[in-house]
This record gives C-alpha cells, structure tokens and sequence, in this order.
DNA sequence: CAAACACTTGGCGTTTTCGCCAAAGGATAT
DNA sequence: ATATCCTTTGGCGAAAACGCCAAGTGTTTG
C-alpha cells in the first residue's frame, strides 16, 4: 500500500469529473442559455440572439454544454433545438443568489 | 433606447456574478476542499494534505473561494481555518452526480 | 530578539479558455 | 444540380487559470 493509495487517486477522479461539469456551467455564455433553455427549447440562432456572440461561439458553448451531460440536441429541418437534459440545474441559482448575497453582506 | 437596451446589460451582469460563484467551484481541488469543509472547520496544513498540493497552491485556491463568498476564514494563533459559508452548495452534489450518470446511460 | 511555524503573495512558464473569422457540413428550396 | 440557410469545425491571437518556487507576513516559542 502507497503513501497515496489507490482510494486517493479514485476520490481524485470523482472530484475531476464532478469539476468537468461545474466548469461547462462557469461561463456567464452558459449560464444565461440554460436559463433560456428552462423555458423551453430553442435553436442555435435564438440562443445567438440572446447571448449576442457570433453563432460559432455559440456553438461551442453548446457543445461544452452538450459534452457534459446538461443538454441534448435534436436535427429538425435546417435548424438543431437544444434542450436542458438535467432540470436540476436550476436548482443551483437559488443558492448561487445566497453565496452573492452573503458575499454582499 | 438602443438595440441592446440596458436591461440586456444588467442581465448579462448578473450571469456573470453567478459565473464567477461557478468558476470559483469548478476545479477538482476546490470541490475536494469544500467536501472536507462539508465536515467541518479545517485548516490549510490539513486541506493542503489532503489535495496533496504545494501549500500555496493550495492558499490560493481558498482565496478563490472566500472571494467568491463560498468560504470564510479565521486565524487562530498560527493556524488559519476555513469553514463553509453557503452549505447550500452541497446541494449541488446529487444534481451533479446525475448529470454525470444521465451522461454515461 | 531570533528561530520556527503557518500561511500568503509575487512571479514565471505552461496549459486552457475565449471569441472571431474562414471554411466545411447538412438540409431545404428553386 | 445550385443556391441558400443553419450549424459545426479549424485555426489563430489574446486572456485567464494552474502549479511551483521564492520571498514576505503574522504568530508563537525558546
């Protein structure tokens, strides 16, 4: 058995993958489709709209997104609709507001 | 009023204070220590053992932390403590843990 | 007061992220 | 088929994040 042993390096891989997905969701891009997306579906060019960058950024983002399990996308015709795959996230802002809030204080 | 009105600013604004709490929680190292705080007061000798990083590596890391709100601090002689500020941030983890599954399924 | 201890800060090189432009893919319409 | 529309991918420079080392701050101990 090693100074750092086995069960060390797997609490490491758990806290890396559980960071992937904090990650794609730290990025004001991001944050503010989700919101978006809670209210429903939408295409690539309406997420562009909103976030007002250039749609291949917005693309990106979505693929960060879509590559860490928090929305899924669907081909309809010309245009690709996103939508929220965990709900649950929007469970984060109540208490992100508390952390500004108190950080306010 | 302009195309992009001032209320788009404002919201933009407030997705990204929300962005700045996520990033601060988006790293492995971060998540292990806020799991440890989860428990209880630590200090940074303690935290930096367990991430196993040098020990300023591991004072900065916290200082992202209390800035972002997530943390305090409280020097006792020697020895500086952290403890969770906003426990709500627990919360996160189950959300989390089925983004992770709902990505692997 | 000097030494030791616990922690923070500054600085540096490396890696990652970000947003744009240009080009390529995929689907529909003419 | 060609043109058009919507989206993705590749590539690039700029900016930010990371981790280490070295140096500085604050506190206790001898």
């Amino acid at each position: 058995m090693d100074a750092i042993g086995k069960q060390d390096i797997v609490l490491k891989e758990r806290f890396a993958e559980r960071a992937e997905v904090m990650k794609a969701l730290a990025h004001p891009s991001r944050l503010m489709m989700i919101d978006e997306l809670s209210r429903g579906e939408r295409c690539v060019c309406e997420l562009r709209d909103l976030v007002g960058h250039d749609i291949s950024t917005v693309s990106k983002h979505l693929r960060v997104l879509k590559e860490a399990g928090v929305v899924q996308d669907e081909r309809r015709g010309k245009q690709v609709y996103y939508r929220l795959k965990v709900p649950c996230i929007l469970n984060f802002f109540h208490c992100i507001e508390s952390v500004i809030e108190a950080g306010k204080g």
